[in-house]
DNA sequence: CATCGATGTTGAG
DNA sequence: TCAACCTCGATGG
C-alpha cells in the first residue's frame, strides 16, 4: 500500500536503529524459515530504498529484499525513531561520517544503546502509528508475522509483504536494474534523462506510464492522480506526445512530492496552502488532495466535477476541465 | 460483527 | 483481464 516515500521512510528507520547491530532473524509464521536460517545472526550493513522496493545488506554478503504489496507493514518496537526525525536520518550520518570527532549531541533522536529498550512501537505502513508503554521488550509477535529482525534494542516485524527473499549482491543489482530512476537514489540529471527517454519512446498514456516501476519507481495511484493535475496533463496523452518540458517538469514535481512525503510522513499533493489549511490536510484526508478519491466532488479549480474511470484495474481520478 | 476495498504486483488464462 | 496474495481500517446493519 506504500507509496514511495513511505517505503524511504522504512529505509531510514532500519538505517538508523538497525544497521551495525547483530540481527536475530527468525519467521514467527513459519513462511520464511529457511531465508531466516540464513540471515540469523549477521550485522546489518546498510539499508537503502528504491522506488517501493527495499534492500538490508547483511556482513555475511546477503540482502534482504522486501516488497509491501498492497497491505505490508513494518512494526517496530524498542529504540526506534518516530516521526519527523526518520526523514534526515541519512543525511545526518553522512555529516556525522564527515565531522569525524563530531559530539553525538542530538539528543531526542540518539539512539543511544545504554539500559533498557525504551517502550515504545510505531508501525509503519502508508500510515504511520505511533503508541507507547509497550509491556516488554521484546514484544510477542502478533498475529502472521513473515519476519522479526531482533537487535539488543530494537525489533522489526514484517507482515503481509508480496515479496520478501534473500538476495546476493547479484541479485540485487538486477532487481534494480529493473527499476526506473528514483529521485533520492539517481542524480537530478540522470533521473530526469531516463524518464524523458524512456516515456519519448511510447505511445502508452502517460497516466499508465507513472505507475509502471520500470518507467519510475516509486509512484502509486495517489501521487500518479496528482501529479497529473498539477502538470494540468490529460492521463491519456500518449507518452511519446507529452512535450519533452512537460516531462522534465513531471519529473521535477514528482522528486518534489516525494521529498516531501519523506520529510511529513504523509503525502500532501497540494501546495500554496494558508497555515490552517495546511494543518487541516494534515489532519483529514479529505482535504489532502486535488483529484485523488474526489469522484463526483467539485474540482478545486474551476469546480468541474471530478471523473473517475478504470484504467489497467486501477481507479483514475482527473478534471476533465483542467487536464487537457 | 460481517463485508468491502485499498496507496501493489504477479502470474494464470 | 482478473484472481490471488492474506492485512486491516472503514463502512453498514
Amino acid at each position: 500500500m506504500p507509496e514511495g516515500h513511505s517505503v524511504h521512510r522504512i529505509a531510514n528507520q532500519f538505517e538508523q536503529s538497525f544497521v551495525g547491530h547483530r540481527v536475530e532473524v527468525s519467521s514467527p509464521q513459519g513462511r520464511f524459515a529457511d531465508g531466516a536460517t540464513r540471515l540469523d545472526g549477521a550485522t546489518m550493513v546498510d539499508a537503502k530504498a528504491v522506488g517501493k522496493q527495499m534492500f538490508l545488506e547483511f556482513d555475511n554478503g546477503l540482502w534482504l529484499h522486501v516488497h509491501l504489496g498492497l497491505y505490508g507493514a513494518w512494526d517496530f518496537a524498542g529504540d526506534i525513531a518516530t516521526g519527523h526525525s526518520m526523514a534526515e536520518s541519512r543525511t545526518r550520518r553522512a555529516a556525522t561520517r564527515k565531522a569525524e570527532n563530531a559530539p553525538d549531541d542530538d539528543g531526542e533522536d540518539s539512539m543511544a544503546s545504554i539500559g533498557a529498550p525504551r517502550r515504545t512501537r510505531v508501525r509503519m505502513a502508508e500510515q504511520e502509528k505511533t503508541e507507547d508503554d509497550i509491556e516488554s521488550f521484546p514484544p510477542e509477535p502478533v498475529g502472521q508475522v513473515r519476519v522479526r529482525l531482533l537487535t539488543d534494542t530494537a525489533v522489526g516485524d514484517l507482515r503481509g509483504p508480496t515479496k520478501c527473499e534473500v538476495l546476493d549482491a547479484a541479485g540485487v543489482d538486477l532487481a534494480i536494474s529493473k527499476l526506473g530512476p528514483d529521485p533520492l537514489v539517481d542524480s537530478p540529471k540522470k533521473g530526469s534523462d531516463r524518464f524523458v527517454t524512456t516515456v519519448r519512446k511510447k505511445r502508452t498514456p502517460i497516466g499508465l506510464l507513472l505507475m509502471d516501476q520500470s518507467v519510475v519507481s516509486g509512484i502509486g495511484n495517489i501521487y500518479r492522480a496528482e501529479l497529473l493535475f498539477r502538470a494540468r496533463l490529460d492521463p491519456h496523452t500518449p507518452g511519446n506526445q507529452v512535450p519533452e518540458e512537460v516531462l522534465r517538469a513531471l519529473y521535477k514535481d514528482w522528486t518534489k512530492l516525494l521529498k516531501s512525503g519523506v520529510e511529513l510522513g504523509q503525502m500532501m499533493t497540494m501546495d500554496g496552502l494558508t497555515k490552517a489549511q495546511h494543518a487541516k490536510a494534515l489532519r483529514s484526508r479529505a482535504d489532502r488532495h486535488w483529484v485523488y478519491h474526489r469522484e463526483g466532488l467539485p474540482c478545486r479549480v474551476c469546480g468541474t466535477n471530478i471523473v473517475m474511470e478504470m484504467a489497467a484495474g486501477r481507479k483514475l481520478y482527473w478534471c476533465p476541465t483542467d487536464q487537457v
